[in-house]
DNA sequence: CACAAGTGATTGCGCACGCAACTGTTATGC
DNA sequence: GCATAACAGTTGCGTGCGCAATCACTTGTG
């Protein structure tokens, strides 16, 4: 949230905005150099719009389906594909992407409804070792079905195996 | 959540799954028939991955560089770019991607800190219209610039224009 | 060996948000 | 023209999460 509207504000107001009277339209929305052309107008927004309703859309799915939130299905999946299905806090962190204190209370709660385990760690007694348990192997692996079906019918299917290809490439030069 | 564990899974467990007993790795993670290719799952993650990179990277910096959450952000754009500089708040949940009770309170912060003001609507009684003010429209440009930076840098010039107007096209697929 | 510095995890607190219920207003059907 | 439905916005409540402080344990240094 902004605390100050404007005065401390760092960077200047745009001088050549004129006096920013009511004109109508988005003629005068922002400064030129600041604009995006149409085709990264198009490429930015439609990156940001196509995540927002996937996103919203497999998230629904998969807690209508399975009561899951992606957190928690990110989680158990994580735990699944770990070695002996155990992982501890901080490794598991990055995967779910939550802090740690956001993490404890996704393992405390999962682990309230039997779906992991936690254990004190054995060759370190500061750290605490979360472990998936049957019912949540058998849980995450039905929710997979449902979720990778997901991820088929709103992205996959939209592309050809030489797009993917080139798109995964694409979004690894996005990262880091 | 899972309230329930396991047993009211409305998916069947996978049949061909064997006894689930601890082998290690990812060897039998999940059933074959719901993996993805390795194409299909770097193209996925891949935009899953960027896509929450760059959030939390564009968002931080908004934050630093001028108190603004994105919500509070593309609210106040939504208004710079309005007709007369004001929206019905139903007109405004939209762009914001917040329900009517979210954008109830977001617009309550931004108009506790002059950034918007709020007036019944003229010609719907039931309606309530909110408009940016000057020190919003001033902040909101200058957030902006800070904001297409960012954009640029982290997304725009990893691209060709090619590149861009492809993959323009490509997210359009992804909507609706 | 003691003692500071570093690290793993948890807890107190605050906040933004969604859902469902509610109020007030406008349209619709008889 | 009144009853009922549809709609705009707000509010009560619960929840998931981040930040900063804290506790517990480990590691490095004199």
């Amino acid at each position: 949230m902004a605390i100050h509207p404007s005065p401390t504000s760092p960077l200047p107001a745009p001088a050549d905005l004129g006096p920013l009277d009511e004109q109508e339209g988005s003629v005068c929305g922002a400064s030129d150099w600041e604009r995006l052309s149409d085709h990264e107008s198009a490429a930015w927004h439609g990156f940001l719009q196509a995540h927002a309703e996937i996103q919203v859309e497999l998230e629904h799915e998969l807690q209508t389906a399975h009561q899951l939130s992606f957190s928690d299905y990110f989680a158990l999946l994580a735990l699944d594909k770990a070695e002996r299905g155990s992982l501890r806090m901080h490794d598991l962190a990055k995967p779910v992407r939550l802090t740690r204190s956001g993490l404890t209370r996704l393992v405390e709660r999962l682990e309230r409804v039997g779906l992991i385990e936690r254990a004190p760690c054995p060759d370190d007694a500061r750290g605490t070792e979360a472990r998936i348990t049957e019912a949540g192997r058998a849980l995450v692996h039905a929710a997979s079905a449902t979720h990778l079906a997901g991820v088929r019918r709103r992205f996959l299917t939209r592309f050809s195996p030489a797009e993917l290809q080139l798109l995964a490439e694409q979004f690894g030069r996005l990262s880091a």
